[in-house]
DNA sequence: GTATTGATTGTTACG
DNA sequence: CGTAACAATCAATAC
């Protein structure tokens, strides 16, 4: 219901504009940025990571439904083995889907965004600290940084009462 | 035996 | 403005 809400409300436009226009590189194949595995060159690098805790990206709306659907789409297709099988058929529904069907992904993914923003605040403000701490005054006060990070807020549940729940799902979006 | 690639799209951050 | 690179996954492959 409602259609009053009008959908810049949200913001939508901030990365729609043109979409098209968007992904220049038609050929976003992950392997080509990847280098052939020459020596230890490889991009992901996990283990060479630098930073401490470094937090990664957010699982855009599209691996929040890859999540799902891995599940699903191993139930049915438990004799599948490859990866790319999925993210292939993944890709396809995903188009597929409407953004409608999208939106609750997308609501999630934003969540995700969300900590993400969280998570890099204290990442960069470890980093801070870190070339402060050149010298010395790490020490005193904070003796673990990561350790405390309030574990306990997760509660956010609570309080139901506010919760965005309502947001804004109805707007009609109608797909193209 | 360990590390890496493969494939999907989205999102983010840098130049 | 554009692009590069990475986010999960899991098995197979490469060295």
């Amino acid at each position: 219901m409602v259609v009053s809400k009008m959908k810049t409300a949200k913001g939508k436009d901030k990365a729609k504009t043109t979409k098209e226009a968007l992904k220049p590189v038609d050929d976003r194949k992950v392997g080509k940025r990847k280098a052939p595995a020459e020596k230890g060159e490889t991009r992901k690098e996990k283990k060479a990571k630098k930073d401490p805790n470094k937090p990664k990206r957010a699982p855009s709306a599209f691996f929040v439904f890859l999540e799902d659907f891995r599940t699903t789409f191993k139930k049915d297709n438990p004799n599948v083995k490859a990866v790319s099988a999925v993210g292939k058929a993944a890709g396809q529904k995903w188009k597929s889907m409407s953004q409608d069907e999208k939106a609750p992904y997308e609501e999630k993914a934003a969540k995700r965004k969300a900590e993400y923003e969280k998570l890099m605040d204290a990442y960069n403000k470890n980093l801070e600290e870190g070339s402060d701490e050149s010298e010395k005054s790490r020490s005193e006060v904070n003796d673990e940084d990561e350790a405390s990070e309030e574990e306990a807020q997760l509660e956010k549940g609570k309080a139901g009462d506010d919760d965005d729940a309502d947001d804004d799902a109805d707007d009609d979006e109608e797909e193209d």
